[in-house]
DNA sequence: CTGCGTGCAAATGGTTTGCATCCAC
DNA sequence: GTGGATGCAAACCATTTGCACGCAG
């Protein structure tokens, strides 16, 4: 395991990593504290939010976005399309393999494409429910 | 102008709107900020936010997200892919018009999906020449 | 041993909100 | 005239950061 990875392997980053990988769900920084306190209950905040950022920095996990204010946290760090829950903001993955759209060279702008976010939007079923 | 569009039209309300849609950047709150107080001095950056979060609720403006920190408002509600630099977090509209995959219902996992957001992330062109 | 990683707490910065006033209807 | 919208400033809250200590390599 310590086979030059390139950086240190401290507890808590081991920890981190295994409890995002653990889930499916989408964890917010402070849902990753509250799996993680549970086996190392001294961690702090400050702890989970350099630890999330580094792990997204290495590609180890991904970091989610959308409009709502914080960010989630995938322990699948192969893109893969999402479900987002416009009310609640709840993130699922989807199972199945989308075919990304490819980008016509001519509509690139001079970027250098690098990947493709695809993300569903619409209302889970909890909050279908809780409306009517 | 006046016929019964369910709010009402400050002054505030409109000049943010006409702005937002003359641009093709997608600014973040305080880049309208700016861009509206040329027009009217006075106007709070609270009131930029309020605006802001009332018509992307009414569908007239589009939030954009993103693992990067602010929000972005895009002025053309009718979704259309993206390209955001994975650097300086700028984003562009794509011009083209990518077919959206469609997922198939076995998938939805339950939800009632109503739209689908394409993000293609890069490096734009003047990061790229910034970073040589 | 060395210096990267941690715990703690304070600072940051984007966004939201309470309140008195204003103005669109 | 009346209730929704505004300006202002304070409050919020997720995230970041400085610092002294601890531990992985």
């Amino acid at each position: 395991m310590s086979t030059e990875m390139g950086f240190r392997l401290s507890k808590q980053r081991k920890v981190i990593l295994e409890e995002l990988r653990k889930v499916t769900s989408h964890p917010t920084a402070d849902e990753v504290y509250d799996m993680v306190r549970e086996i190392i209950p001294r961690i702090s905040l400050g702890t989970v939010y350099r630890n999330l950022e580094f792990l997204s920095s290495q590609g180890l996990v991904l970091k989610l976005g959308g409009p709502g204010t914080q960010k989630r946290f995938d322990g699948n760090p192969k893109p893969h399309p999402h479900i987002r829950c416009s009310v609640c903001s709840k993130i699922e993955d989807v199972m199945c393999e989308v075919d990304v759209p490819a980008l016509p060279e001519e509509y690139t702008r001079g970027f250098d494409i690098h990947n493709c976010n695809v993300e569903f939007v619409g209302i889970c079923p909890k909050c279908k429910t809780e409306m009517q």
